[in-house]
DNA sequence: CTTAGTACGACCTTATTGATCGGAGATCAT
DNA sequence: ATGATCTCCGATCAATAAGGTCGTACTAAG
């Protein structure tokens, strides 16, 4: 419970993967394409790419068609946040139902629930956690590259 | 998606009504049975049942038998946290699959997977998040209970 | 115009969640 | 004791979401 999907674990490790490659030393901006990542981390390829095709969708990766296409990242790793990755594949993520309810259909215990309130901070704070860190965060231990970066917080290296 | 379920909604509200019940200024120290917070709540009876079975099972309240029968806190609410609330009812929390794989099975992706620290991070955090908040700081502005069923009981203790 | 790649939608399978049912056991009032 | 209420507990069902697959269309490089 609490738990994150398996299609936004993969979008993560896509994401990192493709990262990687392109602010690495080997082949710096070279497009990925959805065959390498499935192959290197054993995730089932057609979902991959449906993964890769929604992320696209939400603008956070630009896709190249044809013959040596591939995908790259739409922003550098900084600007891409966990938060932006996680709700691009699960949509707005609420702890609670009610979280954004619209106007028409609200829960049954309503009227006397005394724990909505509560419930919201918990959700903002972990909403918040989310929104500060980046994918450039995500980049510890990558065997590809070694980033200097002066700004990566929280993530041991 | 990160969403706690309705299970551990219920039981959240039904503690958060337990403690208000107990300590309230009305009836202090009265038993609460299962029908009275499925009724006031609006929550399916034999469901929340279960649920306040499940968290009896695991020492959060402790349940009387019998006629004028029903549960009290075990505890009282500053002692009872959150994440203890959400464990019993939806087992240990992790946001990633991994987080407590036993030896056996360990996921396929683990050799090459860049993301497991940096997730157990956030992890942390929320977890962290959880412990630190307890029953007690859900009884913010309670209305204190205003039930008199004619089912529930006479007027005595 | 062929080939290697993405794009996209329909579909199937399985796991989890939410909810229900039927009794067994406990307790209290009479 | 006995019956009326309760909780307890296991089994089961239904709904929904998650994970994964398939087929085809479209695009660009050589």
């Amino acid at each position: 419970m609490l738990k994150i999907s398996k299609k936004a674990d993969y979008a993560l490790m896509a994401l990192q993967h493709i990262a990687a490659v392109q602010f690495g030393d080997v082949t710096p901006g070279r497009v990925v394409n959805t065959k390498e990542i499935a192959e290197e981390y054993n995730i089932p390829l057609e979902l991959l790419a449906k993964v890769l095709q929604t992320l696209a969708k939400h603008a956070l990766i630009e896709s190249h068609n044809g013959p040596k296409g591939g995908y790259l990242l739409a922003r550098r790793a900084h600007q891409i946040t966990i938060a932006q990755i996680l709700e691009s594949i699960e949509g707005p993520l609420g702890i609670t139902d009610c979280s954004h309810e619209k106007d028409g259909e609200l829960c049954m215990q309503r009227e006397n629930c005394h724990i909505r309130t509560p419930l919201l901070k918990v959700q903002d704070s972990i909403a918040q956690l989310l929104n500060n860190m980046t994918l450039q965060d995500m980049m510890g231990g990558t065997p590809l590259i070694t980033i200097q970066s002066p700004a990566a917080q929280g993530v041991e290296r």
